[in-house]
DNA sequence: ATTTTATTATTGATATATCAATAATAGTTC
DNA sequence: GAACTATTATTGATATATCAATAATAAAAT
């Protein structure tokens, strides 16, 4: 008889057993996909500007330093990205009284309707990503990740 | 008696409830906790350059084609970031003599050496992402990804 | 064997990412 | 209240991302 000892808990050979390669796979994979779905229905914009109408709708009127901070983005991103949508009409910027160091971030008009008549289809996107998910493994996941970003925080 | 009725499986009200947008977002802090640990240890690349670097390590020589398959990343990004590297002298391209379409990409003798030498670093880093998870949860993470990379694919 | 189709790597255009530097403004401190 | 410090948004520099177009080459079809 003979018993082979193999440390697993060796470095892996192979980068996809890292949990961070296959979360920047993951991402990748996930906004190629959802790119693709707003092209086919005709959106003109890209993931990452829905994603930040997405959260002006959801907690406007915010500063462009809390929109950065939410979205985990550079303010210098964040202004490049809101002036594509500005001239797009769907954002607007307007001057706070008091406090003319910062802007107020809102949706505009045509911004509020184009959030509304696209979320359906943004939904049934989100519901692909996690099909045969139950709720409990939608939460563990969750829940794994934010662990993650705690770790590096 | 009463009876308060919610129903929970609605809309999201909050974007941090989506799988897909704390994937991103954990993979933003991931990055640029990486970089900057990287930049501390004075290694002189970006996290993109090391993981392609280690992916040419593990599996080479291989084509740029390869590389951006399992990178999951575009061919012309990885011309470009070859470039970048080729210029570091870490990695080098050599011509196929049947197959003048595509080059063998390895590392040199200097990105050979420049892998070995900061694993250890990039080693303890990827443990710090995963401090305090058991085995079962890092591999059920993996497995949830994966999955969802297959929803989308 | 020649034509047609497909593949690989590259380049240009544009969006996004970070960092560093700057201008304007707000807060703090003496 | 004047000087110093911190914050917000912007811009420039550079890395990365995608798509589309191109050149060179390989493979398939006739």
């Amino acid at each position: 008889m003979f018993t082979l000892i193999v440390d697993v808990s060796m470095n892996p050979k192979d980068i996809n057993d890292l949990v961070l390669f296959q979360i920047e796979k993951t991402n990748k994979i996930a906004k190629l996909h959802g790119q693709r779905a707003l092209e086919k229905h005709g959106l003109g914009i890209t993931v990452d500007q829905w994603v930040l109408l997405k959260i002006i709708q959801e907690r406007q009127p915010l500063s462009q330093r809390e929109l950065a901070d939410f979205s985990k983005r550079d303010p210098a991103s964040i202004t490049r990205t809101l002036n594509l949508l500005d001239k797009k009409e769907l954002i607007g910027r307007e001057p706070i009284p008091d406090l003319r160091r910062q802007y107020e971030v809102r949706l505009s008009k045509a911004g509020e309707q184009f959030v509304k008549e696209n979320m359906p289809m943004v939904k049934q996107l989100r519901e692909q990503s996690v099909k045969g998910f139950t709720k409990a493994e939608q939460e563990m996941l969750i829940q794994l990740l934010v662990r993650i970003q705690e770790n590096m925080s």
